[in-house]
DNA sequence: ATTCATTTTGCAACCGGTTGCAAAAAGAAT
DNA sequence: ATTCTTTTTGCAACCGGTTGCAAAATGAAT
């Protein structure tokens, strides 16, 4: 059915040997019995077959690309960024979907199994110990959108969460709120703690400032909302620091149902600057992540892995910046 | 480094072939080797190779997902259900992103390289002649999310685009609109043609209404808007049917830009049903694709053409319903 | 205990490539 | 023309599995 390499040896009048070298980069063929090689292999319409080869060169070009993010915008950017990042550089992802696993073991086993060269486990919520499943079994890691760690146990790609929570923080000081709150994810993701850990910090040296904190059950839109019209009950604080954009944008679904004006009644900032917080009618002041920049060191850093397994684990932080659109009222003067 | 078949043959003291039995569905082995074999297996944490076993048994269980849909949140729960139902059955999605690709002959060499055992084509804005180009490569193909036609020459699961167009004039009929208008996606996407043709047919036994058309350069929330933006300059209809649903925001913000308000002023209705369509500062009233059925038969397609490949291309198309919310006034009565 | 049918097992070839090695060919130097 | 060096080439083994086939083992029947 599918041509061979032995089919074009064959058609060349030469050994499978010089077939396979005319493929394979800086390998010792003449000019002469190249052409010959390839004037067959196209007549064939013949391509190496990658499984095949990765057989003995013990590497098979795939990626596997881990994620239990399938509800949040901004991970299909993020997709579209990992897929064509990886397409550029010869290397194919293989996509794993976690949405309900918690035991990487089974990740492990499916991505061993097609013998990928290394693994990009994309994800803010998963817990450090996931991409170290992989470590130990010895397929380089990267975990992008992971949690900054002073040690790490494996390589980490983000933005610092902490830093973060204290920019939202700054950002909120400086509008002169005298009452804020943190509205996180669920109180068990990496980057809740550290991004109310940041937060907190900030407004530490603030003592005139009340701060409040409370948690969203998800990063969702409908656990954002929830979250929301139950503070609404009670005395709601003047501007919120919420966990991310989709909950940010359930946030503010509550406050205009309550009849509430933004951000002249209640402030709200965001996290991620996902594609449709600029869209007009949602117009959300946000902290943008750089997400392309994030991604090329992912993969980046995988690759380099991959050449070097023994590598110290590294972390690899990006700053953020605070995109000034309109739900959170200008700074004064 | 790895451990392979021959390290249990080895330690269970059986020939290689054993183990391999041990593995493979219904060949014939004792429960006394069985047993040995499972038992060094496990101690050796030895999984099998599936690239390895791939070469003789011809199946990789490697399905490739293409798609050049990677803006419309739409597709992240397609890749979600795509990514889950396939990796449900056993198979593992390679994922290719043909942003600006145009040419099938790439990608069809990309799949070929890793052996995939079918395609699956996701997108509503290629044509047909792409998921094709897999059929001549003797790969079996389903397009999902493709263009209905009498006689396929591919596999193809989706929706009747032409019977969307005139539920989305009767809905619109239905409410006593007098003007009404159709504002698709780039002329060229066939899922647009189909829409307007159903649209424009069903209103042509009313020649009471007013019926125009234009086109958004893109399927997304800039190009909706800039169209609605024009349109605004002149004397919009009262009720528009628009190309999907991303689109249909973009138009909603130029309209509440405008100070119009929806639905008094101008109706909307959508098409797709994304997940955010229903968030409540959203709530636009749209016609619901059966986006996870059209995915589970995408699924089951491929794997019978995979079993069956002479199987006659078919057309399943599954029927959509409109999802009222608060973009279109309510029927009269 | 013998015969026959059935199941289990290992051998060896194969899947589609790659690669170390030694032989063959080409080129350089005398 | 001869010798030496360098490049090119093919052989054969191997990567990690699968599978047809015949031999060996098991079980049933007499």
């Amino acid at each position: 059915m599918a041509v061979t390499l032995r089919d074009v040896a064959d058609r060349a009048g030469v050994s499978r040997s010089a077939v396979s070298r005319t493929f394979t980069e800086g390998a010792s063929v003449s000019a002469k019995t190249r052409a010959k090689v390839e004037k067959a292999a196209t007549e064939l319409g013949y391509s190496p077959n990658a499984i095949a080869s990765s057989l003995t060169t013990g590497r098979t070009k795939l990626i596997g690309l881990v994620s239990n993010n399938f509800h949040n915008p901004l991970f299909l950017e993020v997709f579209d960024l990992f897929t064509r990042g990886l397409q550029d550089r010869g290397l194919r992802p293989l996509l794993v979907n976690l949405s309900h696993e918690t035991d990487p073991a089974n990740s492990v086993r499916m991505l061993r199994q097609y013998s990928v060269d290394g693994v990009i486990v994309a994800s803010s919520t998963l817990p450090p110990s996931f991409a170290e499943a992989f470590r130990d079994a010895g397929v380089p890691v990267v975990h992008s959108f992971g949690r900054y760690t002073t040690s790490p146990h494996v390589h980490v790609v983000g933005i610092d969460n902490i830093a973060c929570g204290r920019m939202a923080a700054e950002a909120l000081i400086a509008r002169g709120h005298r009452s804020v709150a943190f509205l996180g994810g669920p109180e068990t993701a990496t980057s809740t703690q550290d991004r109310e850990r940041g937060f907190l910090d900030a407004l530490s040296s603030h003592p005139e400032i009340q701060v409040s904190v409370s948690y969203a059950s998800a990063y969702s839109f409908d656990a954002g909302r929830a979250e929301m019209m139950r503070l609404l009950q009670g005395t709601p604080a003047e501007a919120y620091f919420c966990g991310d954009d989709v909950l940010s944008i359930g946030v503010l679904s509550a406050i205009s149902d309550a009849r509430l004006r933004v951000p002249d009644d209640i402030g709200i900032i965001g996290l991620n600057d996902m594609e449709m917080a600029r869209w007009e009618n949602i117009n959300l002041t946000t902290i943008r992540q750089p997400v392309a920049q994030i991604i090329g060191a992912s993969i980046d850093l995988v690759v380099e892995t991959i050449q070097h397994p023994d590598r110290h684990p590294e972390t690899r932080l990006f700053p953020c910046r605070v995109i000034e659109r309109g739900t959170l009222r200008p700074v004064p003067r």
